[in-house]
This record gives structure tokens, C-alpha cells and sequence, in this order.
DNA sequence: GACAATTGCGTACAGTTGTCCGTTTTGTTA
DNA sequence: TAACAAAACGGACAACTGTACGCAATTGTC
């Protein structure tokens, strides 16, 4: 698990869709932004371009095009990410961000329901870290 | 409201701070850092300073030192900055964040219970929103 | 009052970020 | 096969970030 240099909000907001989709060229990625993201095409390219360059990502060459995959653990990405996110803003403790996304991110009716079940399972499991 | 410049995850860092003490020197800010958060003096100096600009903090001044207060809202800028962050990493889902930070960011067996009640909470509530 | 400590103020600076353009290469199609 | 469209490649660049120094002014201490 080589050390890569961080991720900016841009990248990982790039990074993020390749992960979802598996693998995906500049074109896909664009077209996976939200609408409202208003976005070059040259511009996704940089951030792929630098991706790779960062150790997040490898390319490989499909015809014209370059198919870019995970090369990082994404998880563990993620993990690192929103840990750096809950020490700035939440002074580290999960239980507080928790509290703002129920109470001040619309958290669905659909959605508590959800989350008790979550709740249930975790109950009965040991912490499974 | 004016529309201030995005605050960077360092300036957040410290912003929140000066939120929490509800008003703070440079110094204040400085021991109220994590112990692990290894940054000078001059640095922290720095940041108040181009919150300031910025339009977050207003100062004033008390002896031979500065006293930073908030100007803007912190729910609001709090908000938007996880909101922002849902975009990027999490579709602007909340969910998926919340069970994330359930699953994997250790949150503890008496959070977990605080938590079920707070869902009670809300569900005797209407949309609070 | 002299000296040390503290602070503000101005300044600096390299690295990162977000954004994109111009040129070249490569499949595609008339 | 010549022309076209779509990509890559490589370069650019201003703004922002994180980090901090040096100096002067203020204040506390002996």
C-alpha cells in the first residue's frame, strides 16, 4: 500500500466515478458527473492524467482510447478521506457528523428505517472494526 | 449571506475552532489544535488573517492582541462544506455516509444506542428541514 | 529603565489545484 | 485513401494553499 500524495476535492470527486463504474475513459467519467458540474472535457482529462500520476490509478490503452482503473484501495481511500473530514470539522468523533446529517442533510423517512436495521445488525455483531 | 470564498480544509481547521471558543487570539487557537497537529505559531497567524479577509472572522482588538470572532454563520458554512462533501465522495447521498461511519469509522456501542434515539426523536417529528 | 517575550504586520515562496488550449495521433468513413 | 472526428499528449497559467521568516511595536519582568 504505497504512500500516495492526497487526493484534491476535484480528484476525488473524479476518482470516486471510476471506482464506481469499475473502469471508465475521460468520456465516461464526464458524462458520470452530475449535470450540474460544469466541467471540460480537457479538464477531466488533467485529473485523470494525474491520478495516474499519483499512484490512484493505472490506464490502459483500449483503441483510441485509455481505460483507467483502480489501483489504490478505493475503501481504504475513502476511509482516509472522511477521517481527515471528521478531525477538521467534527474534532474526530463520528457520532457528531451523524447527528448533523440526520438533523441538517434531509435524511429520508425511508431512510431511518434503513439505518435502524443497520443499527439492529451492528448490535448483534461484535465490533467488527 | 454574502457569497464568500470556499473555505480550505485548513482554514476549516481552524475556523471551527475560533466557532467552538466563540471568539480566540491566535494563541487560543493554537493550544486548542490537536497535540498531533504540528503547525507554528506564525502559520496559525496566517489563516486567522485570511479568514478575516475572506469575510468568516472579524477581529478586534484587545491589548496588544486580536480577538477573532465569527461573522459568518458556522451551521450554514457547516453545512454546506458536508454538503459538498457528499457531492464529491458520496453522490450527495447522506445515507451512504452515515453507514459508512457506522461500519467503518468505529463508532462506539454507546453511540450506537444514542443514535436510536435520536431517530426516535425525529420520527415523532414532522420534517424538521 | 533594560531586556526578554509576545504579537501584529508585511512579505515570501514553492507546491498544488482547477482550468483549459494547441498539436499530434489514431481509428472511422465516405 | 483522403478527410474527419475523437483522443491523447504535453504544455500552460493564474489562483490558492500551506508554511513560515524578519522586523517593529508593545508589554511584562527584574
Amino acid at each position: 500500500m504505497a504512500d500516495r500524495p492526497a487526493l484534491s476535492r476535484a480528484e476525488m470527486e473524479v476518482a470516486r466515478i471510476v471506482w464506481t463504474l469499475r473502469e471508465a475513459t475521460v468520456r465516461q467519467v464526464l458524462d458520470n458527473l452530475p449535470e450540474t458540474r460544469d466541467i471540460n472535457y480537457k479538464t477531466v482529462q488533467t485529473f485523470l492524467r494525474r491520478l495516474e500520476a499519483k499512484g490512484y490509478l493505472s490506464s490502459r490503452r483500449d483503441g483510441r482510447s485509455l481505460i483507467y482503473t483502480a489501483d489504490a484501495r478505493p475503501r481504504q481511500v475513502i476511509r482516509d478521506t472522511v477521517r481527515d473530514f471528521l478531525n477538521r470539522l467534527f474534532n474526530g468523533e463520528p457520532l457528531p457528523l451523524v447527528e448533523h446529517l440526520i438533523r441538517d442533510q434531509g435524511l429520508e423517512k425511508a431512510d431511518i428505517s434503513q439505518l435502524r436495521a443497520l443499527l439492529n445488525e451492528m448490535e448483534s455483531q461484535p465490533g467488527s472494526k
